[in-house]
DNA sequence: GCAGTTGTTGCAACTTTTTGCAATAGCATT
DNA sequence: AATGCTATTGCAAAAAGTTGCAACAACTGC
């Protein structure tokens, strides 16, 4: 068998530690929440997460894994963004920072690389002094289909 | 007197004849919620709103409320953004497009005018052919003093 | 001015998320 | 292995919106 890199092959494995060493604690139930996370890719909804908690562990507590996510987010283990609808969209273990866009015609979201916001990052930190969230960046609009077939005028449509 | 300009003094007087004209009808209760919202400066939550409704009409329902705004939004009377907590934030008839900044650190939120998202909007638009809503753009981060007092790592704060 | 059409309202139930608080249970220490 | 400190949990209630549906009432046409 290979050695084990010096962090840690899988960076699950550092969660328990990490909380650790700031005076938090291991339980079930966060370790329940962060098998769901291990296993989740792309975004998903609080409501979802609750969901799938329940799924492993029927005695999940909504407001439980809420403040538990609170917790993640602190360590950098999850990141948050809003939907269409505003509603908090989770984000497992950023690897490269990046926004989001969404289409409210289809629904459908893409990633915005950092590059691509590298200008507007750039005006307001020059001429503002304002620091962007980019991993909470949602930019809403239309995709090039929906643009295209819909009336040229402006989107009106809202999430369900 | 003055003659009346063609096309009206006052933008609200058009508003039960924009509706009328889609076949939409002028209510007591959409007249409650357009005085309230002529009355309004900056931004609104759609909660505000109920409850400045509710204070010149006690019988306010909420629902009421919620589905003039969509169909305001359709007739381009008011727009809405989302908060730092994802929370609807109205926008009352939007002179110029533009979008809005959030610090996550003190709360404090300023417009985007739209040439300093106009490099975004135009990346967007030529690598993938989206059409952004500016004046859905929110932008999350630290504003100069937020991001001068704490910490020169990550904001982790949520709104209450 | 009356009647019909159908857009709106009020209501109730439900979803999603937050908050306060007492009881529970990690974890470091002894 | 027992103990204490206090982070977490479970629960219940509340806030903010949304949705389905039957009853109501604008507006159009006659």
């Amino acid at each position: 068998m290979r050695e084990t890199p010096p962090t840690a092959a899988d960076p699950w494995d550092e969660v328990p530690g990490r909380l650790r060493a700031r005076g938090l604690r291991w339980t079930p139930q966060r370790r329940t929440l962060l098998a769901v996370l291990a296993a989740t890719r792309g975004h998903v909804t609080g409501a979802e997460l609750v969901e799938r908690c329940r799924a492993m562990d029927p005695a999940t507590i909504p407001s439980t894994v809420y403040r538990t996510l609170d917790v993640l987010e602190e360590l950098g283990i999850v990141r948050h963004a809003h939907g269409l609808d505003g509603r908090e969209e989770f984000h497992v273990l950023p690897a490269a920072d990046h926004g989001h866009i969404w289409c409210s015609g289809c629904l459908g979201t893409w990633d915005v690389h950092a590059d691509e916001a590298a200008a507007l990052v750039a005006v307001l930190a020059q001429r503002r002094g304002f620091r962007v969230d980019l991993s909470h960046l949602s930019v809403v609009g239309l995709c090039e289909g929906c643009a295209g077939e819909g009336q040229p005028g402006r989107e009106a449509q809202r999430a369900g």
